[in-house]
RNA sequence: GCGGCCAUGGCGAAGUGGUUAACGCACCGGAUUGUGGCUCCGGCAUCCGUGGGUUCGAUUCCCACUGGUCGCCCCA
């Protein structure tokens, strides 16, 4: 054993990628619903993307990104999040010019630069959305009903949406000097970490674990307090709408999104079995990102989750996506003669939307079949000398047990219409 | 970047400072000639993550490294 897969990283194999499967094609089919189209961006971009987009104070930029220098010495970057890379395109492509509001949803893996635990990967796979164009309050609301209708068509249930506001780029600053001023004076008794982001992202001492801090923030002045006129009315809205579409939700003033390019709404969805991590889906308004990267001011609003923790909620809860689909059909070849007139058989079977499998490596009849009832086959093929001697083969019904011959010219007609399709 | 726990065959899992490292599952073969699922029999780790050290002797003791896992930070 040489080789070792790297170190965060995860091979889904055969067993495991039915439900990936599963969970792609029920995010894509609401995704028809809701009008969403896919678009696909390339898993590395320019350093200087995400360093702008992403901010450069985030934990992502400073610590978590796989950079490296391309043969022609470009600075690149293994994408950490989806949205960047997406209005990236929305700007180089001019996709404002169509019609407003462009959605937009994307699959694919990200990377980050992390110590792995439960529900955290260096390569993990988002599903994620991101509207462009509109900021009326009731897109986001279509956004995180989306999001919801995904997972519980997924079969999960008990979850649970908090949202909040984080303000904008006029009533956020406001609110943040308020902070820093207040908590400047009680710094010293502040956790470590706190320390360092009173600095950073002073926002996200409001949302410290450690008892300590949050004694010393529950008088702090809340970014609810500071909101400007025009964002207290899109949370209001956005809750009229939330609570009219029946969808329940927990207010978390101290909801604060890591990324530096949220305003106004976020919001996260949480599942039970995702270890000490809880969210399986994040979200929220960007509305200065586009101009950021260069685009107009164009407002936005996206969220993302990713595969693998829906993947641990779907264990926690038990999820049974059913057997296997077995094959229509084992060919079992008895002698050289048979195994080549087998082939020929095979490939015709195939060629009539059967699926069927036979034995490469020489196995005897006892193992041939054992293989068949492996496949879990509703019917086998049986030929041999004799078979091919009468032109005929012997077709054996593996539930029933029971058999009879069949020529060649009738075989795939036979099969075709005792097949129970399943 | 920091901390806890762990590291035996494909998988799960016993075990001991000293000749042949339990067992279960899976897999392969057999139980008379070309027929599965049950049963029975047989096979399947010259080796116990890697590298050092202690020792007459280590898979069992110590150290380092690597990896896994869980948690912190942060996040999907």
């Amino acid at each position: 054993m040489k080789f070792r897969i790297p170190r965060g990283t995860a091979d889904v194999l055969p067993k495991e990628s039915r439900i990936w499967d599963f969970i792609e094609q029920t995010a894509k089919n609401v995704f028809k619903r809701y009008n969403y189209k896919e678009i696909r961006t390339p898993i590395f971009e320019h350093t200087e993307l995400f360093q702008r987009g992403v901010g450069e104070t985030t934990d992502i930029v400073e610590k978590e990104m796989y950079t490296f220098k391309d043969k022609g010495d470009r600075s690149l970057t293994l994408r950490p999040e989806g949205t960047a890379s997406v209005v990236r395109s929305f700007v180089e492509n001019k996709l404002y010019a169509d019609p407003d509001p462009v959605k937009l949803y994307y699959i694919g893996p990200m990377f980050r630069y992390e110590r792995p635990q439960s529900g955290r990967m260096r390569q993990f796979t988002q599903i994620g959305v991101e509207a462009l164009g509109s900021n009326d309050p009731r897109i986001d609301a279509e956004v995180i009903s989306m999001a919801l209708r995904q997972f519980e068509e997924m079969g999960l249930d008990n979850l649970r949406l908090e949202i909040n506001s984080v303000g904008c780029s006029s009533c956020r600053p406001v609110h943040r000097e308020k902070l820093v001023t207040y908590l400047h004076d009680v710094k010293e008794q502040l956790c470590k970490d706190c320390q360092s982001r009173l600095e950073r992202n002073p926002l996200r001492i409001l949302d410290c674990k450690n008892e300590t801090c949050k004694s010393l923030t529950k008088e702090a002045p809340t970014i609810e307090q500071h909101l400007c006129d025009d964002c207290r009315t899109h949370y209001e809205d956005l809750k009229g709408h939330l609570d009219s579409m029946g969808i329940s939700y927990i207010e978390n003033p101290r909801l604060v999104r890591g990324l530096d390019y949220y305003t106004q709404t976020a919001f996260e969805i949480m599942a039970e079995g995702i270890g000490a991590i809880g969210t399986i889906c994040g979200g929220g308004r960007y509305n200065g990102l586009v101009g950021e990267i260069g685009g107009n001011d164009v407002p936005g609003i996206g969220y993302a989750f990713s595969i693998e923790r829906i993947v641990l909620a779907l264990k926690a809860k038990g999820i049974d996506l059913g057997l296997e689909q077995g094959l229509d059909v084992y060919l079992i070849a008895l002698g050289q003669e048979a195994k080549t007139v087998a082939t020929k058989i095979l490939d015709n079977l195939r060629k009539n939307k059967l699926s069927a499998d036979m034995d490469y490596l020489d196995r005897k009849m006892k193992a041939q079949m054992k293989a068949a009832d492996r496949s879990d086959a509703q019917y086998v093929i049986i030929i041999g000398e004799d078979e091919i001697a009468k032109q005929k083969v012997i077709l054996r019904n593996m539930e029933t047990g029971d058999q009879k011959e069949v020529s060649f010219d009738d075989l795939i007609e036979t099969i075709s219409s005792q097949i129970i399709k399943r």
